[in-house]
DNA sequence: ATCTAGATCGGCT
DNA sequence: GCCGATCTAGATG
């Protein structure tokens, strides 16, 4: 992706869809954001899906006022604040009344990410926490729409289709109980941007 | 009003 | 591998 290249957001209808199509659907498009430092953008190599009312370990299990922007209109970020120091962002899935939401875990460093401290850029943005303080989204970004700038989903192009093409991964979902067990993490394999490793290579059905 | 677990991360052992 | 940081939504009294 150019300096200068203009970058197309995704449509509402793509995650007016079934959350964990949506959810394998999202790897290798662009997560963009026109920060007040610049634009910062990154490649989609890790997700996880979380639903609704019949997934225990969605924060839409039931109705609260922090997740019903799960169970509005699909597009918005749904940005939530955690262990007192983290942000993590979502996409919201689903139609209307219906809840769903895909976390977005790990970015590769495509353009205007700077590195913390020593480590290497490929890790910046390596995780949920992580990609959120590299691409500059915090609480103010809780039900922004994300079909449009300033922060935004974009089309990953020709450059997605080579990175995913018989490479998508999926595991079950990071620090949810085994009761709610789930293979809902899918991710591109042996990327070195991912949070962590795949721990097999089971093959995710094909988009 | 108070309690607790949490979709995490970095540093240390 | 383990632990502490530092806050809050949601549950319970």
């Amino acid at each position: 992706v150019r300096a200068g290249a203009r970058l197309r957001p995704l449509p509402r209808r793509f995650f007016a869809r079934d959350t964990v199509t949506v959810a394998r659907s999202l790897l290798g498009h662009l997560l963009v954001h026109h920060a007040p430092r610049g634009r910062r953008v990154g490649r989609i190599v890790e997700v996880e899906a979380y639903r609704g009312p019949r997934d225990p370990a969605s924060h839409a299990y039931r109705p609260t006022p922090r997740s019903l922007i799960m169970y509005g209109p699909p597009g918005m970020a749904y940005v939530y604040f955690t262990y007192g120091m983290h942000f993590c962002v979502n996409v919201v899935t689903e139609t209307r009344g219906r809840a769903g939401a895909v976390l977005l875990r790990a970015v590769e460093p495509v353009g205007g990410i700077e590195v913390n401290g020593g480590a290497p850029l490929q890790r910046a943005a390596a995780g949920p926490g992580r990609l959120t303080r590299a691409m500059g989204i915090d609480g103010r970004h809780n039900g922004s729409d994300l079909t449009r700038p300033p922060l935004y989903i974009a089309d990953g192009g020709a450059a997605r289709r080579r990175m995913i093409r018989g490479r998508i991964v999926a595991g079950p979902r990071v620090g949810i109980a085994a009761a709610t067990r789930r293979p809902w993490r899918f991710g591109i394999a042996a990327h070195g941007s991912l949070s962590r490793p795949f721990a097999r290579s089971r093959r995710a059905a094909r988009l």
